[in-house]
DNA sequence: TCTTAATGTATAATATTTTTAACATTAAGT
DNA sequence: ACTTAATGTTAAAAATATTATACATTAAGA
């Protein structure tokens, strides 16, 4: 009944020559824990911190970020 | 040479049976305040705030907010 | 086995978003 | 002119995101 938001860091990470988290923090200008925290969902980022990280891996903010019911 | 977050959520409301900020704000879960702020811009809303009042209007995040150079 | 880079995790401090409450202004209808 | 709904705006408190610091664990290479 509510919905959640997921994220595809770690795969786009993967993706993008296996990018460390400490370089996605740096290029997104946050901290490597602001990373690993989003990742593993501990809470969601702020639009600008989110059109960052999408922008870093150079996709749109919904091929990073969605928003579904969660099973 | 530095990104700005837009919306388009005036215009959305006003097409969207000239919703009011109180009733968007309603649907959205937050207060009038909240959306009055992000509409006129003083901060970026969450991203999960975002989701919501794009779910609002049914339309895609990217319809209601843009990250873009600002002029 | 030893090192090292990468990641996991936690806590307290700081920054930003959101709420609450209040009052002002504007526009529209009567 | 009066009323009322909608919006503009502000300030302080509360909630949430982010930083800074620190230490533990894991995986890979020398």
């Amino acid at each position: 009944m509510s919905k959640k938001i997921s994220n595809t860091i770690k795969t786009l990470r993967f993706f993008a020559n296996e990018m460390t988290q400490q370089e996605l923090a740096e290029k997104a200008g946050v901290t490597r824990q602001t990373i690993a925290a989003i990742e593993k969902d501990k809470y969601s980022p702020s639009l600008e911190l989110a059109f960052k990280i999408a922008d870093v891996f150079n996709v749109p903010l919904n091929e990073v970020f969605s928003y579904k019911e969660d099973e």
